[in-house]
DNA sequence: TCGACTGCGGTCAGCTCCTGACCGCATGGG
DNA sequence: CCCATGCGGTCAGGAGCTGACCGCAGTCGA
């Protein structure tokens, strides 16, 4: 379990590591057990006790028969010693974490991502690939996205890389961009990358979706500022005065309590507000980013009486599945 | 950022630790860059480089003008240093990993996230808590679960500490159960506990969405064997055996290839099969547990023409979904 | 109540190791 | 070509670590 037995290179740095991974692994350890696992005395393991608290790391003690040490939560979290099945669980876990599965906290789920990927050993690299393969048929809202690629893009944008990738622009085209990345931005519920372009000479924003194959890259990025110093605000203009289409919510109306309906929706999709004229017994759900099957289905699952109130695509789709579930009996 | 500038107590160790919280936030560090991190002379930095390659790290470097030192992949995972956001994430991946939306390594992540919990600071605690309140409503499948309440007897089994909690019967009798955990199992659709009940004097597993508040821990666990030696065919066992009621799995007829078809479906969730008469171009997908309302939902949106085999509740189920959506336009 | 086991911390002698300083070398980019 | 970088050797002084011993104070179980 990654433990090494190095005790001979670097005595106690390695030790102390040791003695970290010891005490995370089980709550609870005797010192005379430590001591034994760690091949010194006592005395040694009391004083390396005492070094990791110097370090901040809160480790408690009992005395008596049943007494021993254990780590504690403390102020700072202490560095996490994960074996093999963990360290894949974790990166799986950002992946639909990332995937926009959660509201609110994707960004740094890919940037905590892009810090793993960038350390995980080629063979849980690849089992995390393989569970993750199997898993992406469960995306369920928003355009598809490969947690892989915003890691890439994540670790270009800390590291100051340069990145060659394919683009395909919304008239069709296909172009090869190089480029200098800055910030990877999630909107809600499209990403987007902020970069540099080198070709053009001027920042752009790039719709990750619509980036084609790997990204290559390739050389030092310059350190640029971004117009206005945020990324997010610059996604925000890009797009609004841009050529991107805004997609169009979709509304609902849910015969039940607002207050009811909001606990069943995830606030980083919808938003649920009562209804005018009947605040009472029913409300109004309006999608984040534009409506989308799923919603529908979502508020389908509430079963609770709907009403449709537009645009006519949701409408119409919400026919198509009840005629496609009618025909199914 | 968790620099904490002990380096006055524990030099060496605490710089390494340092050095590795640096090498993993930024991809690249010169040598002179580093000893102005560290405060220290930059041939002290060159052989802590070579203590963690040592320790088994992979540090790989650079020579000329572009050079630097990088942190890559190496055998084993080294610590990872996260910051609070970072650490968030993580948790809140693990916490949707551990609902079962993955398939597979649910218990893994329960493991990592008992581990991770025990760390975590409270500050950081209550913000996983906040985010994992408003990303609950998105549990789509099997009985809810309490992410935290899985975490919580992950850790009571591994510490074997005693647990007190409410239980449940399927009769509807609430008792009160003072346990000795050994094993969270997961049945691909339900959790388990499996648990010494120290009244009884016997084993039990326990329905965890059946168990009620919080656990309360008492005192040491004696150390005991499983019969059987395997928690998960002692649940097996117990189920099957037992007063459970066998979940009932959905069957659709879907009009398409089956790998077509199993490429959207969670593997984890439900089975696909050609269809024995028409294999070609229709198949049968059967759920691995019991069929669901949300099951019914994910093969509407496959957008395939469907037809419900069975059971006689999951055909109503739709005709009402159907209804609903007719009825909202 | 007692004893056993635990953790705590002081002290000491010996020895490991760590550090900063200096050197020359190889490498890669501008 | 020149520069900045990483590499490794050596040296001397000093800091740090280790194991051994001691007595103390909690806590649990008998």
């Amino acid at each position: 379990m990654g433990c090494h037995d190095v005790a001979v290179s670097v005595p106690t740095s390695a030790r102390l590591l040791a003695l970290l991974s010891l005490l995370q692994q089980r709550r609870e350890w005797s010192g005379p057990e430590l001591a034994d696992r760690l091949e010194v005395g006592p005395r040694t393991i009391r004083r390396d006790v005492d070094k990791l608290r110097g370090l901040g790391y809160p480790i408690e003690a009992a005395p008596g028969v049943a007494g021993g040490y254990r780590l504690g939560a403390g102020a700072d979290l202490p560095p996490l010693l994960l074996d093999d099945a963990e360290a894949v669980a974790v990166a799986v876990g950002l992946r639909t974490a990332a995937s926009g599965s959660i509201g609110g906290i994707e960004e740094t789920s890919v940037r905590a991502l892009a810090k793993l990927e960038q350390l995980l050993p080629d063979r849980l690299r690849r089992r995390v690939q393989a569970l993750g393969d199997t898993t992406s048929a469960f995306q369920i809202d928003g355009p598809r996205i490969d947690a892989d690629l915003l890691a890439t893009l994540a670790s270009a944008c800390r590291d100051h890389e340069r990145l060659r990738f394919g683009y395909g622009a919304k008239d069709g085209t296909q172009s090869s961009r190089e480029t200098e990345p800055h910030a990877v931005v999630h909107s809600g519920w499209r990403w987007y990358l902020v970069a540099w372009d080198l070709d053009r000479e001027d920042w752009r924003t790039f719709r990750v979706d619509r980036i084609a194959g790997r990204p290559v890259a390739g050389g030092r990025a310059r350190a640029r500022e971004i117009p206005g110093g945020d990324p997010a605000a610059f996604v925000q203009r890009s797009i609004r005065q841009g050529d991107e289409v805004t997609p169009v919510p979709g509304r609902i109306r849910v015969r039940a309590r607002a207050e009811a309906v909001a606990a069943r929706v995830p606030a980083s999709r919808a938003t649920v507000a009562p209804d005018g004229d009947d605040g009472d017994d029913a409300c109004i759900v309006t999608t984040t980013g534009g409506w989308s099957r799923p919603f529908l289905v979502w508020m389908a699952l509430l079963d609770l009486e709907l009403e449709v109130l537009g645009p006519p695509e949701l409408a119409a789709e919400a026919r198509t599945i009840a005629t496609r579930l009618g025909a199914a009996i």
